[in-house]
DNA sequence: CAAAAAAATGCAATCGTTTGCAAATTGTGG
DNA sequence: CCACAATTTGCAAACGATTGCATTTTTTTG
C-alpha cells in the first residue's frame, strides 16, 4: 500500500505535509501555491490546475491553525452554554440542543465551524473572556443567559461579534435574540382562562430570566382578568422536577386548576404526575406548555403549547452574528410566541 | 473607562494583546514570558508572579491559534456526526445530542476543547480526511458510523487518534465503542416473547449497520423459539416516521402482537400511533424499545426498553481517545445492553 | 519589432508562541 | 576572592500559510 507510490513520495519521507511541500513538487513557489489553492485570480490557470491536481492526489489540505494565524481569523464560531443555576444536565435539555443542532447546520452552511463550551460560571467567572481571548473563534453564539446577564453585558462593551439567545430587556447593550416571552406568558395565562381555569400556577424556576418573562406576562393577563396566579419553582432536569412536581400537587391539591409549565418537558412530567393522581386533564386542571417540542405531541393527551419557532431562531443568531462579523452595527431581535392548541388546555 | 488605565496602556496603544507585549511591561522577554505562563518550572519566582499579576491586572490569555500551530497540538477534539441515510434533522436526534452533552463534560473535564461538525457524506465523500487534515483538531470522535463503515475502516489504517461510536464487527480496524446491539435485540425479542407474542416485528431502518444488528439479534431469538419476524424499515425523524408506521401498522393489522423499535423515539410515536387506532398496549400488541431515554419513562403507559448507557460510552470514548493520543493501541469496548421492564412489554 | 501594459510568479516579512541553546546571573565551597 | 555549578534569562529559529512588493514572463499595441 505505500509501494506503489512514485519516487517522489519516499524523496519528501513520506506525505506531502506543507505548502512548501507541494510546491517543490509542483515546481513553482509556496506563494503560488496558496493563491491557487485558495482560488486567487493571479495564478495561471494551467499552473492552478497542476497544483489542484497534485494536491487532490496526495490529499494535502492546507492547515488552518497557520492559515488561521496569519489571517488573524479562524473560520471558527464559539458556541457557549453557561450552566449558571440547575447545572447538571442542561446541556441535553432538548430545546438547547436542538437549537443547537439548527445552529449547526446554518454555521455550516456559512462555511464556518463550531466550537462548543460548555461552562459552569460559578465556578469559573472568567468564562467569555477566556473563550473570546484564546484566539480560537472569531465569534461566540451565547445559548441562554442564565443568570450571567450582567456579565454578558460588560463583556458586549468590548467585544463586537457576539450574539446571545435569551430574553431581551429594555435598553440592554448587547444583542441577543429570542422569542418573546411575556407574551409568550400572556398567551399561555390567556388560554388557561378562556378554558376556564381561574386559579394559576407558574410552574418552574423564575430565576432564569426568560421563564420571569413568561411569568410576568401570565400575571399581567391574571390581574387583568381577575384570575389567580402563583409561583411553582422547579428544576429542569427530569429526575429532581419528577420529585418537585409531586410535592407542589400535593400541597396546593384543589386549589389550583390551570397550569403554565415553563417548558414542554416540565409539561409532560407534569401531566405524568397529575395522572398518577388521578387528575383529570383538562377536566379538572388545565395544562400549557411552552416551546412546542416534538415531545408535546406525543403526551397523552398531546400538550396544548406556546410555540417558540427554534429554526428561525438559529438562522437569526447566525445572520445577525455574520453582520456583526462584518462591522455591522445590528438591533435585538425578538421573535413572536405563537399558540399552539392541542388538548390539555 | 479607559482613563483610569496608567501609562503603559496608552503607551501600548490599547491593550495587551501578545506575550511580547506583556514582556515589554514585564520587562523580560517573551521567552521568559512564554515559560511563566506555563507554568515551567525555570522562571524565577518573583519574576513569574509579577508576569501572572500583569496577566491578570491586562486580561491576557496567550493566542491558542500561535500556541498551536508551534507546539502542533490545538487542545482541540473533533466530534463528527455523519448523516448518512435520513439526512435531515438527524443532529437533533435526542439519543446522540445525550451523547454530546456527556461527551462535553468529559473532554472539557481533560482539558479539552470540542470542534462539533456535521457532514453529509453523500455530498461530501471526504467528509473525514478533511476534518482529520485541516490541522485544527488533535484527535476525531465519530458519532454513528451509519453508512460509512467501508470509509471509516480506510482512514483508521493510517490515522490514529480516532475513536467511534457504533456498532462492532468482527475483524474491525478501527476503535469502535457501543452497545452490543445484537445482544440488545436478542433481550428484546425474548422479553416480547415472554410477554406472549409470536408475531413480531421490527420497526426500523436496517441499512444503519447498529439496527441490522438490532434485528439480527432478535431474529436469532425468534428464529430458535419458533416466532416470526418481520421487518419494518422507517426513518428516524418524528415527521416523516408517524406516517410510514401508520402505513406499515394498517399493512399488517392483526398479523402482528410484539413490536420492537429501533429506538425509543420510534416506540413512542408507535404507541401514539397504536393507540389512535385503539390497539391496546400491551394487551392487543406488545412494545418494547431501545435507548432508555427519558421519554420511555414518560410515555402512557410507560415505556419497556432496552437500555444504553450513555454515560458510559462517553466515558469511554474520552478514555480511548487520549490513550491513543498518548500513542496507545485500544482495543474496542463493547458495552453490555440491559432490559429495563415499564408496562409495555 | 520595440516599447509598454498586463499577467504570473518569486521573495521575504509576518502572524504569536514555543523551545533549544547560549549567555548572564546568582549561589557555593574552598 | 576565585573557580565552578546551578539557576535564570535572552536570542533566534522554528511552526505553516499568506500577502505586499519586486521581478520576471507573457501579451498587447502602435
Amino acid at each position: 500500500m505505500s509501494e506503489n507510490r512514485p519516487a517522489e513520495e519516499k524523496a519528501g519521507r513520506g506525505a506531502v505535509r506543507t505548502i512548501t511541500d507541494l510546491a517543490r513538487l509542483a515546481g513553482v513557489s509556496p506563494g503560488t501555491v496558496s493563491r491557487a489553492l485558495a482560488g486567487k485570480s493571479l495564478v495561471n490557470t494551467k499552473t492552478r490546475e497542476k497544483i489542484e491536481g497534485l494536491a487532490r492526489e496526495h490529499g494535502f489540505r492546507p492547515n488552518q491553525m497557520a492559515s488561521g494565524l496569519r489571517r488573524q481569523k479562524t473560520g471558527v464560531i464559539g458556541v457557549v452554554i453557561p450552566l449558571g443555576h440547575d447545572t447538571r444536565q442542561q446541556i441535553s435539555d432538548t430545546f438547547f440542543m436542538t437549537l443547537l443542532g439548527f445552529l449547526a447546520d446554518e454555521l455550516t452552511r456559512e462555511g464556518y465551524d463550531l466550537m462548543l463550551r460548555r461552562v459552569v460560571p460559578e465556578s469559573d467567572a472568567d468564562w467569555l473572556d477566556r473563550f473570546i481571548g484564546s484566539g480560537m473563534i472569531d465569534g461566540v453564539i451565547v445559548i441562554g443567559q442564565s443568570d450571567q446577564f450582567d456579565r454578558i453585558e460588560d463583556v458586549a462593551d468590548g467585544y463586537g461579534p457576539m450574539v446571545v439567545w435569551g430574553n431581551h430587556t429594555e435598553g440592554q447593550r448587547h444583542c441577543v435574540v429570542g422569542t418573546d416571552n411575556r407574551l409568550g406568558g400572556r398567551i399561555a395565562a390567556e388560554r388557561l382562562i378562556a378554558a376556564g381555569a381561574t386559579r394559576l400556577a407558574f410552574l418552574g424556576d423564575t430565576t432564569a430570566i426568560e421563564f420571569a418573562a413568561r411569568f410576568a406576562g401570565a400575571e399581567d393577563v391574571a390581574r387583568r382578568m381577575g384570575a389567580d396566579i402563583i409561583a411553582l419553582p422547579s428544576h429542569l432536569s427530569p429526575d429532581r422536577a419528577s420529585e418537585e412536581i409531586a410535592r407542589h400537587l400535593a400541597d396546593t391539591a384543589g386549589r389550583i386548576d390551570g397550569i403554565f409549565a415553563a417548558t414542554d418537558t416540565l409539561a409532560a412530567l407534569c401531566l405524568a404526575v397529575l395522572r398518577e393522581r388521578g387528575v383529570a386533564v383538562p377536566d379538572d386542571i388545565k395544562l400549557i406548555g411552552f416551546d412546542d417540542l416534538p415531545i408535546a405531541r406525543q403526551t397523552v393527551p398531546p400538550l396544548t403549547t406556546v410555540k417558540q419557532d427554534i429554526a428561525a431562531g438559529a438562522r437569526a443568531l447566525v445572520d445577525l452574528l455574520l453582520r456583526r462579523l462584518a462591522g455591522e452595527e445590528t438591533e435585538s431581535l425578538v421573535l413572536p410566541a405563537q399558540l399552539v392548541v392541542r388538548m390539555t388546555a
